[in-house]
DNA sequence: GAAGATTGACGGCTCAATCTTG
DNA sequence: CAAGATTGAGCCGTCAATCTTC
């Protein structure tokens, strides 16, 4: 008996025979994923790191060169535009990235990792990498497995797949609304 | 090839031969949650609601006699109190819940819904509904039942199971942080 | 003193308008 | 005109301090 299993119960008392996988399905995706980011935020904030820190500088990390437009952040990161320029300007201020304009189409910004911000950036790899063992480490391995592969499924029915070849695109979110 | 596929491998290059199970199961987990939350917030805004005022109708519209206190909302929405009480106040002033002092403890605040406040509960569970079919209508129903049992495997290994018959205490949250 | 709710300062995000470049 | 980035206004959440009631 789960969270789910309460919370639907009084659904299912007054329609009684309706099916409630996809009303269960939500409510656990939403609580997961709500604990994996509590987690990652208090593994975070005892090294005063912040979430959007982390997820600009990860994006960042992965990308080759450690370089990214302002634009595939935001992509990655799933915030408006305005959001990103003030990320970048305050990850700017601590020296962690360099912004330049580029030179093949001026009217983007690309953001580059400094020094400091690959250090800081492995750094984050590992407290990101402890938070998951520590929430996803309670279930045996093939219950996680199984779980990941499903969620594939369900992650490409809904956005279809990605080609590793469309480097850019990799991220890019459907065109708009 | 999904996103988690193409994100892991830098890391796959860079450290051959790690389990990346964990991490593509994060990655997983929080863009599934981020689409529903995405198709839900559109599916609202078309009928001029909010998800903060959703989860406030919402966790009230379950509970016996529509009725429950701000400490208990506050478990449920998964914010601060300081948030409750503005979005309680928001509420009151659409005239959608009342505010009421308990008498049997008389630090507590009891919200109740409406009959306005009820209609449009009855409202917003229909346009859940739909989102979450249109989020989760795609896989076949087999993956989904699976994926939803192993969910409730990996909810219940990070907070416990849940016991019904404490009714006030289904959604307490552990003790603080 | 502890628990529950309220308040206000502050931070970060969204949104729309604007500017620049293609 | 379209695309990308920046700006400022407004909204909402967190946090810490405060007040009331147990």
């Amino acid at each position: 008996m789960d969270r789910a299993d309460v919370a639907v119960e009084i659904w299912r008392a007054e329609h009684p025979g309706l099916d409630m996988t996809m009303k269960k399905l939500g409510v656990r995706l939403r609580w997961v994923t709500h604990h994996l980011e509590r987690e990652l935020r208090r593994e975070l904030a005892a090294h005063d790191v912040e979430m959007w820190e982390m997820e600009v500088v990860m994006a960042l990390r992965r990308a080759p060169g450690y370089q990214l437009s302002a634009g595939a952040i935001l992509r990655q990161c799933q915030v408006t535009s305005g959001a990103i320029t003030n990320r970048v300007a305050r990850l700017e201020q601590r020296g962690w990235v360099r912004r330049d304009v580029d030179l093949g189409d001026r009217r983007q910004v690309l953001v580059t990792l400094t020094p400091d911000g690959v250090a800081r950036a492995n750094q984050l790899v590992a407290l990101k990498t402890e938070a998951e063992q520590r929430i996803f480490g309670g279930i045996d391995p093939e219950t996680r497995e199984r779980l990941s592969d499903d969620l594939r499924s369900l992650l490409l029915s809904i956005e279809g797949p990605i080609h590793p070849d469309e480097a850019s695109g990799c991220f890019t979110y459907p065109p708009k609304d």
